[in-house]
DNA sequence: TGACTAAGAGCTTCTTAGCTT
DNA sequence: AAGCTAAGAAGCTCTTAGTCA
């Protein structure tokens, strides 16, 4: 998929997709919240995983609605352990 | 802690912390990233806490860096159990 | 066609100077 | 003291117009 494509299909005026998203990829200038929001839901990525640099949280926030709900259950069981402070 | 006091150990500039720290909490203007990642690490939260919607999610991003290593590699091998696409 | 950039219009936040509880 | 707001200064992004491979 094109950056222009990516743009478009994020909602973006179709005559300055190309120009955003290049800005964007290259640093050049920072999307908002709501931008970054509906890039990744044209991407199908949790947006938190952009924002996490924990490389193993990472992987369980790419995959965890993926997982059955069994498994669900047995990875939130494990975690409630954590004694609240 | 006040909203003046958050502003200050996140790095802004004293005289102007408290409109700045009030004017996100009400919603009037929204901080940048740099910003909300050195609120979050004042808070004690991982940023990635702050951009999930899925409660049970949350749950994991909040309590998967308290849990222990063994718990940790568990976690991780639900999830890689995922079938990659 | 797609990636990329400069420059300015337009829009947002940050700061100042307050008021209110 | 702490919470909150208006309004302008300061800073940023979005759009236009274009180049390069």
């Amino acid at each position: 998929m094109s950056q222009k494509q990516l743009g478009i299909e994020a909602g973006f005026d179709p005559s300055s997709a190309s120009p955003r998203m290049n800005q964007y990829e290259k640093g050049k200038h920072h999307p908002d919240a709501t931008t970054v929001a509906k890039l990744c839901e044209v991407l199908g990525v949790p947006v938190a995983y952009l924002y996490c640099d924990d490389d193993d949280l990472a992987r369980v926030i790419a995959n965890f609605s993926k997982v059955g709900e069994k498994d669900r259950k047995r990875i939130l069981a494990i975690v409630d352990t954590v004694k609240q402070s």
